[in-house]
DNA sequence: CCCTGATTCGC
DNA sequence: GCGAATCAGG
């Protein structure tokens, strides 16, 4: 693969949007996220405007001398375009209690937990491939949750997918 | 261990 | 210029 003007504008465009190295590599294809780091850097396009995923605050080796001006901002506008998109750090912790007391409700009606929304080329070994929506609607996508190394799916998504047979017979 | 970006350096 | 390897860190 090699940074036609479109890969680099997109590069630019994803970058400046504060995904990560590794998630712009996978929308970009065919390239790793070192690939995009080492280009970013070429590019002279380090430092995003505090939009870093879950990662750290990254300390600055001083380059020069940028002093951030500390602006008294009347009771005017102060928005600060904080936009945070990209498969950010969102924790869900599923009920996976064994409840199934009284009755087991049918997977069609059993809400899903709060996914990640990956798309396609976003999932790696270990996020949760349980598919939401439809595969031809433009807002597809998957889970994305921790899936573990146990299987396809994050834990909640693995009871629905691997229903015991016992339970299958008494939820109908 | 998972992930992040930063840097180096052979190609 | 490119990017794998490596480093530093949360």
């Amino acid at each position: 693969m090699n940074w036609t003007d479109e890969r680099v504008e997109l590069l630019r465009k994803l970058w400046s949007e504060g995904l990560s190295a590794s998630q712009i590599a996978a929308q970009l294809g065919g390239v790793s996220r070192n690939a995009v780091i080492g280009k970013v850097h070429r590019l002279k396009l380090s430092g995003r405007g505090r939009a870093t995923a879950s990662p750290a605050r990254q300390k600055k080796a001083v380059q020069g001398s940028s002093v951030q001006k500390s602006v008294s901002r009347a009771a005017s506008t102060q928005r600060h375009v904080t936009t945070s998109i990209g498969a950010n750090a969102l924790q869900v912790q599923f009920d996976a209690e064994p409840v199934a007391r009284h009755y087991i409700r049918p997977v069609e009606n059993v809400v899903v937990p709060i996914s990640r929304h990956l798309q396609l080329v976003e999932l790696t070994e270990r996020t949760c491939k349980w598919p939401n929506g439809d595969p031809l609607s433009e807002d597809f996508n998957f889970c994305g949750n921790d899936a573990a190394e146990t299987g396809p799916y994050c834990k909640y998504h693995a009871r629905v997918a691997f229903q015991p047979a016992a339970e299958r017979r008494r939820s109908r």
